[in-house]
DNA sequence: GATTGACGCCGAG
DNA sequence: CTCGGCGTCAATC
């Protein structure tokens, strides 16, 4: 049932305060997976690691962790997606990779909400001419590199906070980190 | 096919 | 405001 991949990957971290953050990347470099911030070192890694075991953890200081724990306090940072792998991968990968094309559709829009700013799920549907909107928040909820690709951004068209595979609390803390306004569990529209 | 969603909308209380 | 119920459709069983 839980898929595993035999692919070789690095592990990097990071620790801001008391919260760790991992990337795994490719031997190519390029990022497979970016975890949500955890409360240990070993937490963090095990988020990559459940979908990857064969992996070597990394000393170096690494750029895209650093990055992930600015974005997640707050910071604009400009990343450049061509350090993601955004292809559709095999059947056989882990889960919450990019499977289909609807789902790498949904990836991309959602990459493109700016900082400060959020859309619905509705409003992802429609940019792509679909009404499957449960399927929208179902291709994001699989998102592999959360923050990075900015899914806290998109939220439920009556204004509430929707769903978050960190949770809600941690969604809301990003977003309030990027200085949008929240009462009442919604968002507040001015 | 049948079931399951990080949803949307409307109507009833 | 909350809740149920139905709509809708992609992915998964």
């Amino acid at each position: 049932m839980n898929e595993k991949n035999k692919s070789k990957i690095i592990i990097s971290t990071h620790k801001h305060e008391n919260l760790y953050f991992a990337v795994g990347y490719s031997e190519k470099k390029k990022i497979l997976r970016i975890a949500l911030p955890q409360k240990s070192l070993e937490d963090a890694v095990n988020e990559i690691s459940k979908y990857y075991p064969n992996y070597q953890l990394s000393n170096e200081n690494n750029k895209t962790a650093q990055n992930l724990s600015q974005m997640y306090h707050g910071e604009n940072i400009d990343f450049d997606l061509e350090h993601l792998e955004l292809d559709i991968c095999e059947s056989s990968e882990p889960k919450s990779t990019i499977k289909t094309s609807f789902e790498r559709d949904v990836i991309l829009k959602v990459a493109k909400i700016p900082y400060g700013s959020v859309k619905t799920y509705k409003e992802i549907a429609k940019s792509l001419n679909s009404h499957a909107y449960r399927a929208v928040g179902t291709a994001i909820g699989k998102n592999p590199f959360p923050i990075i690709i900015p899914c806290h951004r998109v939220i439920r068209s009556d204004g509430k906070i929707g769903g978050f595979r960190g949770g809600t609390p941690m969604k809301v803390e990003i977003l309030k980190n990027e200085g949008i306004k929240i009462e009442a569990s919604k968002i507040k529209v001015d």
